[in-house]
DNA sequence: GCGACGATACTCGGATAAAATATGTCCGAGTTCTGGCGG
DNA sequence: CCGCCAGAACTCGGACATATTTTATCCGAGTATCGTCGC
């Protein structure tokens, strides 16, 4: 079980986004290069992230991908989500008649997870870059 | 992202033999049929169980698995390690200069999820369940 | 009665196959800016 | 000087291709138990 390259691709592209904060968009191809990743397929992960409502497109020269207004509340959790999808962890494939045990013990440790990713927002994150910078 | 069938039928297994508890050893083929899985498959999956040194396992007539002496420590990261392996969730494919801060955030989540894991163990869900019955 | 022997019921582990998912590429279509050209 | 127009620089999104991982099956080999047969 590991995160997809995908969820890496979108954090760090959403870091690079809040760092840069310049109103004008940045264009995919300068962040695709940054990463290693090909343009296409880096511009089919900010697809879901402006599906999700981070960020958001301008076609055409000068064109790119922007923050959106919202996006100092934007969490750690949500990028994750609009990446993975918010299926849990864990389906007990099994149906024994009452509750799984097993998975009401997994799914409460995912909960500490997300109660971590969801408290960690991307604006606090620039912040302490910026000191160490 | 999410934990594979394999770690499921694991810790099933794992509770299983933890309520059953008779000291003679159970077959896959029992339990397989329970879980609804392919007894060849089943046997692959306890094999990594066995390597951990969490089970053991007997041949012949009237052979099967059986759980060793310590098992009563053995928590659901123990099993979920054993399966999954125990790489991190996230690793940065990119290399900026000092350590990745994003990297940090999430490992840290892993970790809340891991602790809560590795303090309930199989013989005190087992407890829990003797009550409900 | 006792020990050897073979059938039986298992697990073990490697090879292989099928399926699902993640990763990556290609291309046609639409959109916006820019610069040049004509009035 | 001003507005129109064509081309360049982009993104969008779907279809397609490849790689990796997960899930599963098959089978030959090894091993312990049990019953039987011969002594």
């Amino acid at each position: 079980m590991k995160y997809s390259k995908a969820t890496n691709y979108a954090l760090h592209t959403m870091l690079f986004l809040a760092a840069a904060t310049p109103n004008k968009p940045v264009g995919v191809q300068q962040m695709a290069e940054q990463q290693e990743v090909s343009p296409t397929y880096l511009s089919k992960i900010l697809t879901k992230l402006v599906k999700a409502g981070m960020i958001e497109s301008a076609s055409g020269a000068n064109g790119g991908y922007r923050l959106k207004r919202n996006w100092e509340t934007i969490s750690f959790l949500d990028i994750i989500h609009a990446i993975e999808g918010t299926a849990s962890l864990f389906d007990c494939s099994l149906d024994h008649g009452t509750e799984c045990m097993i998975m009401q013990v997994v799914l409460s440790a995912e909960e500490k997870m997300e109660e971590h990713l969801r408290n960690q927002t991307m604006s606090e994150l620039v912040k302490k870059m910026k000191i160490v910078l």
